[in-house]
DNA sequence: TAGATTGTTAATCGATTAACAATC
DNA sequence: TAGATTGTTAATCGATTAACAATC
């Protein structure tokens, strides 16, 4: 079974078209063509029909393609069909509001454990999951089967934590410091830099200023 | 002013560029070739050359890149050396983390109000920020002049505060909420699904399982 | 069957990499 | 100057869009 190495592009745009299935199973609708989503999701009906075929053929000539059987096959090829389980280090507020959103959960992301160094933390319970001390974090990977570990700590202490969950048999690390971390080929790090996605913001901001509208504004350059 | 349009490629990588430059600036580190920075970020030097060249030659032959020149040159493209005065709608964990987050200062974003609807929230200070009523919305933006607006609210609030958010002449919206949100064409939508990122890194984890221990090609950019 | 719409191949477009002349 | 390294053009690679035959 020779997998076509499937593009970047393409999953990234997987969870999109998840989440517009997912919006119309809600509305009721059973069957859609490429070209209804596409009208819908402003992408080219030629492209959802390329990024499905990387998969396999979900649909049927002259029907489109049954909702909810994609919506299913979707979740499949994501992996979000099956459970993993998820520790969180770093329980300040990016970690609590982590913990907190109960949506993750109905994907399939259990998160069994929280971690923190400040003794003041150590011991409260957010939504049932316990926040423990580091120190106790490669046993807890072990006796738990945790695969994924968001890091939600500052990015001074990210590289040595990141060292010890690769030793202690992670297999993914969700990296909100705002480093590149270094591990081995088969742990995968999934970077949520958020200052990064601020400045992309700030950039269109002054560029939407720059060419302007008609209306007179300073000109800076 | 017919500025040729940059590709949403380039302006992605702005960022992380800005941010290896400061790391060079903290080591003490001058100048630096496009072959080093390459060395250290793992794009290709050609990259760097043709990214950086889209807004003028910041480099001089046989010398490099003058590391604070390149730096400050790259935070004027990004618009960070301004300031932009922000809000955030949504004071639970995620906007309270968003608020925390200090460095976001420093790079010229100010944090000016906070806003939600629970009354229990209302009135209590963040790092000096007050939480406000969403009533106060549209005075609070015209007042203060705010131009961008972190949505940190749940996603069936979200195209209704947004619909306020336009009408009061906000300029952007960095939207936490998971919905593509409908805006005008001058105003900016900068989107951070953190589930969608989520599922790209259970992709990844899964995709790592089916092919084995093998070979990989990826690493941690 | 006839109409609709996919799956898939071919054409186009854009982004990345390579190469090298310009020049500090 | 000679060596180094950029700026920039050309070549390659990959991703998107268009087209249409297959087929439900």
């Amino acid at each position: 079974m020779e997998r076509k190495e499937i593009s970047k592009a393409v999953i990234g745009r997987l969870p999109r078209y998840y989440r517009y299935l997912g919006e119309l199973i809600e509305e009721g609708v059973e069957r859609i063509s490429s070209n209804e989503l596409s009208a819908r999701m402003k992408v080219t009906a030629s492209q959802i029909r390329q990024d499905l075929n990387n998969f396999g053929g979900f649909g049927q000539q002259g029907y489109g393609y049954n909702v909810k059987y994609l919506y299913s096959e979707i979740s499949k090829i994501l992996g979000i069909d099956q459970q993993h389980n998820v520790i969180i280090i770093g329980a300040g507020n990016l970690g609590q509001a982590i913990a907190n959103y109960t949506n993750f959960e109905r994907r399939g992301f259990v998160i069994k454990g929280m971690f923190d160094i400040n003794p003041k933390l150590i011991g409260l319970v957010i939504r049932g999951i316990e926040i423990r001390s580091v120190d106790d974090l490669e046993t807890f990977i072990k006796d738990n089967e945790i695969q994924i570990a968001a890091l939600t700590i500052p990015k001074t202490k990210a590289p040595e934590i990141a060292d010890r969950l690769v030793n202690a048999g992670i297999k993914a690390i969700w990296n909100f410091a705002h480093t590149d971390l270094v591990v081995p080929d088969d742990v995968v790090v999934e970077n949520v830099h958020l200052s990064e996605s601020l400045m992309r913001l700030s950039y269109r901001v002054c560029s939407m200023q720059d060419q302007g509208d008609g209306k007179g504004e300073k000109s800076s350059k």
